[in-house]
DNA sequence: CGCGAGCTTGACGTTGTTCAACTAGAGTGG
DNA sequence: CCACTCTAGTTGAACAACGTCAAGCTCGCG
């Protein structure tokens, strides 16, 4: 029951389609004044601190979406296509970016007026209420993150992300993975090091097989009871 | 700037009123139908996992709101009378708590039908879109957390803490704190040995007077800075 | 061929937890 | 009024988890 939020998953799991409770109408106000556009890979979509003038939907790609630090960024969700990001700045008068969001690969993004978003959510209940669906699977979401990042130790963390990036984006149990050992550390909250050989210790027990850039799980079960007992 | 979020602070600081946005009609409905309860001390309001029924408006008291973990808690946020819980569970059609609320002390509360609170999601737009407001003043407090709990160290944490509750609880610099050592070390993700420790090197290093329960901060300044560092 | 980025490994230090023991005050029952 | 117990607080020593540093390695690419 409590595994709902229990595992240290970054990618947003979002079936909700707020844009499907609007009107025609309304969906067209929103096409004729969006702006659309492309970044290359690393690039950054929207800086924390700036101001937000735009809500930003996330076409095509990959997003990283994370609060900078001092000295180490904390990420707080991969957002695949179809998401909304920029959405927690409607938070008062200010419209200021909460976060920093960057491009994992090269992405698409559709920049939708912030005033007119607000003027949707006032005027359709049906798409507020989408928004607070939303809103509320990404805090689940997080809390999960919060959970995991407090409680599990890097065998745990480790475990979770490959299960996560297997079941959610690839679908399979070998796959090609992008991410570097240095991306992997960030995303677990731990050195790059560290990754290093926790990974070194799943291949030395069999959960695992690399080849280059290549990963396969090979006991999925025994992953998940290391995600499972932190 | 990003200052705004970079507190472990656990107090909830919302000063919207959703149901300012409510037709008189509205808020007889809430009235009539709502159910007023009291809890002792320590007593559980919600548990994470069950069905939610209701939505809860804490109307006099404190509430710990956390995560209930297999060994520790993850304390979400401390909150203040004037506040809902339960909200995030409006994230499918599950309707169950992600968290459980107790009391830190006597409290009272009003449930209202989570059904009717939809209701009046959906035929009030301005009422929805101060919801989505409170969603979010909630996320820029746990981002804060999130980013507290996994940058800053034990001084940091604790020093934090201490700020929090003397300026958005008591208003004053002394104060009677109500909490043991325990609690504390539960509010900053640490050991209650670990707690001592750091109060002892406050207490040494002159930043802190205590006497019993009472507990005094000497230098604000100072308390800021290691906040500041982590 | 050489250079740089990413990867790997070992040694070491730091941070913070755990465990065990001891102390002090606050009921509680005889 | 005195043991008796309970909880909260405190302290030190041992230990585990993890990061940091330094070095060497590999591989793709100009």
């Amino acid at each position: 029951m409590s595994e709902t939020y229990l595992n240290t998953c970054t990618v947003l799991d979002n079936t909700n389609s707020c844009f499907d409770e609007l009107t025609d109408d309304e969906r067209r106000l929103i096409e004729t004044s969006k702006v659309t556009l492309t970044y290359k890979k690393g690039e950054i979509i929207s800086k924390q601190g700036s101001f937000a003038s735009h809500i930003i939907y996330l076409k095509k790609g990959l997003a990283k979406v994370y609060l900078e630090g001092k000295s180490k960024n904390l990420i707080l969700t991969i957002t695949p296509p179809g998401n909304l990001m920029g959405l927690p700045c409607l938070y008062d008068g200010n419209n200021v970016f909460l976060y920093t969001a960057s491009s994992y690969v090269d992405s698409e993004v559709d920049l939708i007026d912030i005033e007119l978003f607000k003027k949707l959510i006032l005027q359709n209940s049906k798409f507020a209420f989408s928004i607070i669906k939303t809103l509320n699977a990404n805090t689940v979401q997080t809390y999960g993150r919060f959970y995991c990042f407090t409680n599990k130790q890097m065998h745990g963390r480790l475990a979770d992300i490959l299960l996560c990036l297997s079941q959610r984006i690839y679908g399979k149990d070998s796959f090609h993975l992008p991410l570097t050992r240095a991306d992997l550390a960030e995303l677990t909250g731990m050195s790059t090091e560290s990754v290093v050989r926790v990974m070194k210790d799943f291949k030395d027990d069999g959960l695992i097989k690399t080849e280059g850039k290549e990963i396969e799980l090979i006991n999925l079960e025994m992953l998940m009871k290391i995600s499972d007992v932190g």
